[in-house]
DNA sequence: ATAGTTAGTTAACAGTATTTACTTATCAAT
DNA sequence: ATTGATAAGTAAATACTGTTAACTAACTAT
């Protein structure tokens, strides 16, 4: 498929909406600066940072907070993306578990629900979903907000158009028309609607909502170790999620680490989630249960089979990690998902293949680093939520100059 | 390292510089349309189109061309890119030979210059490229041109800031100042100058100079093949080359795909480069030469060392793909570099292993598509042109109105 | 010829950011 | 306390850009 969209070309209205959202842009970043110090940060005069504070004042975006003292002159008026107004709805299907959160334009999260999920249709989890999200949102705390949109994140590859879940193979799902199906269950629910990949989400997520104590790297990739295993590339400046034509980029899962390894559910052998999965580690042991996995590691961490499973996948991952870095090279690579439980019986041996088998010539590597947000269950809600929320700060409908509100 | 960028803004000359650069990139991937109909495909009025294309035509960048009729009205004027008034220059340092073309806005190769190079200093390399380079300039048909830049394509990686050459194992060369090298030895040339990694200006070019006939794809992995193998990757709009922190991204030739196999200059087993390069294609049939390849092969084409070697080197080949498409999913896999005049004895195997190995759930796969270019001396050198020219029409410097030339 | 249609231009206009000048608010030295 | 220096923020005039509305130009169909 071939696209040739309009080359980018605006007029003055376009021009104003891209300086209001470099204003947003600016203070989400570095939340309290002055108008002062976001006009010096664009390429903006004082006058006209001044003028889109004020009308982002008005309409509720943003909030302003005390004197900053910075030396010499007159304090600066610290200012915010206003905390109070609106909100934001997360989703994620999990393959054992639903949950919702809702966050504010800072990334705060307000209230979150979560509900165990036993193999079933997309039409009953969707049931559920929406009771899940009625309830979320007829909380005091949201009722009084207005909702900017809602977000799905899903355990398996989107379609193109970002509407259809291709393929969930540990729900046992196949091109479900999943956002639609949800929006027709919440028809009250306005605002921005979108759904992503988890680990395509979480990529985003993290990489959005990182402050000035985790800095923002040039690109993230986030690799999403569960019952299968996902990753997402988010890189540059704007933020540009990588999802392929079919929307398949980062399902490395069928990525071959060992081609005459085990027989994997996609045809072909080898395949890394036949060595570093959940439904790989627990194959191995002989377990059939999710939740039997923590038991046995926990009563036998020692135990030569475990520690031994544990670490081959580790290896794997490692390897994985390795291939990764040597095609998308990403400032950072963090490592997220159900697996991180596991701790350092899994990722020490990775760690280790990844440092001790760099490129001897090319000793610049990737970051390997843990989560910024520290509940795994949240980080894919969060992260479309993030999505959601980068939508709607880069297009505040602007009023015209002439009906600026006077007070 | 981490970087927080300004946020995009604006002012007025920057909107006007948008809409010009629009207007360009509407007539440079569908050359010969009129004013109303960059009108329609923007979202620019008529006015404004005509008042950007007379200043373009005033300043050179646009030519006009035969009326077009197309239905009941008055016909409109076909407008193009100027092929006339201004050169690039390309210069890819391959491992064997350099290369220097000069092209038109349209793409058009007006000259080329190509030598024969035995393994050298940096140094030398460049006082012979220098020669070259002022060669080319002094052909009647480039000195009458204004020159818009330089780019240069080297057969490694580059440093973040794509001044520095920081590896070329197959020169022997080592975090090298090539571009500031380069320019040092040619000051009277001005304009944009701009390095690159070979494969990703490859990718680039190929990616810039489809038309109505090649379609543009949503993404494009260009793959190089010759001594060692790269790839780069070419995404979204506006285009965006991936290029990593550290500029790693894309170095597939250390992807492993043997874990087992052989030992790599890099010091881990069973790189990609191992199995599918020109090196480890020569070393597994013990020939010494680059030239002596071909002879092998062409006295013995079903030889069956010669074969079998072959047959590997493919299937390697396109397991490499197979984990490319998982991980990038681009719309187009383009296959380049000097392996690929081995021809269907190297594309089959890797073609045949590609196809059979599919994901059986998710069989929508990457497109596999020879060069469109058919000289591969020159893909390289063209596409860092691209890069230039790419630059060059989004920034071309436009005066206030009030000073418009009257004709 | 005439009406209808589309391309392109002109002049008046509306909207945006900037420049310049000013007011406000703090600090530091007297 | 008073004064001067410094910086934040605002107001009015200005310059620049795209749009609207009206117009001219050029061709087709009847």
């Amino acid at each position: 498929m071939t696209f040739a969209p309009r080359p980018q070309a605006g007029d003055l209205s376009f021009l104003k909406q891209l300086n209001r959202s470099a204003v947003l842009e600016a203070l989400r970043q570095t939340p309290g600066l002055t108008r002062a110090e976001v006009a010096q940060g664009s390429k903006l005069t004082k006058v006209t940072v001044g003028a889109a504070v004020q009308a982002l004042l008005n309409e509720g975006w943003l909030q302003e907070g005390d004197l900053q003292r910075r030396g010499g002159g007159r304090p600066g008026r610290a200012l915010y993306l206003n905390e109070t107004r609106h909100a934001l709805v997360g989703v994620e299907i999990g393959v054992h578990e639903l949950h919702v959160v809702t966050c504010t334009l800072r990334g705060t999260i307000l209230e979150e629900r979560h509900l165990a999920l036993l193999q079933t249709t997309p039409e009953e989890t969707l049931d559920r979903l929406a009771i899940l999200v009625e309830e979320i949102l007829e909380t005091p705390e949201i009722k009084q907000r207005e909702c900017l949109g809602l977000g799905l994140a899903v355990p398996g590859p989107t379609s193109p158009s970002q509407r259809r879940l291709s393929l969930a193979p540990n729900l046992g799902w196949r091109d479900v028309a999943l956002l639609d199906m949800l929006r027709e269950r919440l028809p009250h629910l306005g605002g921005i609607w979108l759904m992503d990949n988890e680990a395509k989400a979480a990529a985003f997520g993290e990489m959005y909502f990182r402050n000035a104590h985790h800095p923002t790297p040039g690109s993230l990739l986030y690799i999403s170790a569960g019952s299968g295993i996902g990753s997402g590339l988010v890189e540059g400046r704007p933020l540009r999620v990588i999802r392929g034509v079919h929307g398949l980029a980062g399902e490395i899962g069928h990525t071959v680490l060992q081609p005459s390894g085990l027989y994997c559910h996609c045809g072909n052998r080898g395949c890394a989630e036949t060595l570093v999965s959940g439904w790989s580690i627990r194959a191995a042991l002989g377990i059939s249960e999710e939740s039997e996995l923590d038991k046995a590691i926990a009563r036998h961490p020692e135990q030569n089979r475990v520690a031994t499973t544990l670490k081959h996948a580790g290896e794997a991952l490692g390897m994985l990690l390795l291939n990764l870095h040597h095609t998308l090279n990403p400032a950072e690579i963090v490592i997220g998902g159900s697996l991180t439980r596991l701790g350092p019986a899994l990722m020490e041996p990775a760690l280790t293949m990844f440092e001790e088998h760099q490129n001897r010539l090319l000793p610049d590597a990737s970051r390997i680093v843990p989560r910024v947000l520290d509940d795994s269950r949240i980080v894919a809600a969060r992260g479309i939520a993030a999505e959601i929320l980068s939508q709607a700060l880069s297009d505040t409908p602007a009023s015209p100059r002439s009906a600026r509100v006077e007070n």
